[in-house]
DNA sequence: TATTGTTATACTCTATAACTATA
DNA sequence: TATAGTTATAGAGTATAACAATA
């Protein structure tokens, strides 16, 4: 069976898009995982952690959004990476309710290692393209998913 | 945090390449979903279903391998396609533990309708592209999913 | 009355492994 | 002894909703 749309090229079995992403998507998770392990990370805590590397003492909420997950998972990966040492919770400054989570010095240290394994990842999956291919691959898929669907 | 790796641009909270295209994948497959709910399918059958539109009267150890699954994973989705009346188990010609799997005639005509709402999803989530941008992001992915890493 | 965060519960998915029947 | 397929069971992940505390 073909899928003749002039946007899908040729794909083994003929997959379509959509499914070759998404296998893509998976693979590259597991092998990230895999090598978080070694650290004594794992995959669930990439989205949080990287947030956080980026910038701490932010909300509860706004980790939430930023990570695009639910209220009730971020407060579980929160008790776990807090009992790791990792982060800590402090109390906001003018809201009783609210939480600013930062991370401790261990979980700062964390972030060389763990990102030269995530660019690690990507540079094998990339690697059966040239420079340029690989320009070009993650430039349109930023551009995919900075202009989402509405 | 910034990836400075040349093969990784300025990303939306510089979250990486692999990042990104697990979200879009799930994403993608999340919206399939929605779209296949309508016709009483689910994302979880359409690997199986897409294979067989291909190319019916393969084994269960067939199918799964083409599909990427687990072999337990196989009994259980053709169980519900079955019930569903979309497929047939078979004897095998010449091997009595082995089961040969065919679409139905209810089974065969739901492809149309839905590679339609794959398409449709496809172009949904390629719509901030060009034309020959969504050729090209199409193909250094069959590129990078056909040569996959070591 | 809405918001922040936690918890209980159920439901789906997946993984392991034991099992049968064949080869 | 290995293969095709099924089943039981346990674990992880996710979703729903109720809840306490605060605004």
């Amino acid at each position: 069976m073909i899928i003749d749309n002039p946007y899908e090229p040729k794909l083994p079995r003929n997959m379509s898009f959509g499914w070759h992403i998404a296998v893509l998507g998976a693979n590259m998770s597991d092998s990230l995982d895999k090598e978080l392990k070694s650290i004594g990370l794992s995959i669930n805590q990439w989205p949080t952690l990287f947030a956080l590397w980026e910038e701490d003492g932010l909300t509860q909420t706004e980790l939430t959004s930023r990570c695009n997950t639910a209220h009730y998972t971020t407060t579980r990966l929160l008790d776990s990476l807090e009992k790791m040492g990792l982060v800590e919770r402090q109390p906001h400054p003018t809201s009783r309710r609210a939480h600013l989570v930062y991370l401790t010095e261990k979980g700062r240290n964390l972030e060389e290692e763990a990102v030269t394994k995530a660019r690690a990842v990507n540079a094998k999956f990339l690697s059966s393209l040239s420079k340029k291919e690989q320009e070009q691959v993650a430039s349109l898929i930023l551009k995919m998913t900075t202009a989402p669907p509405v």
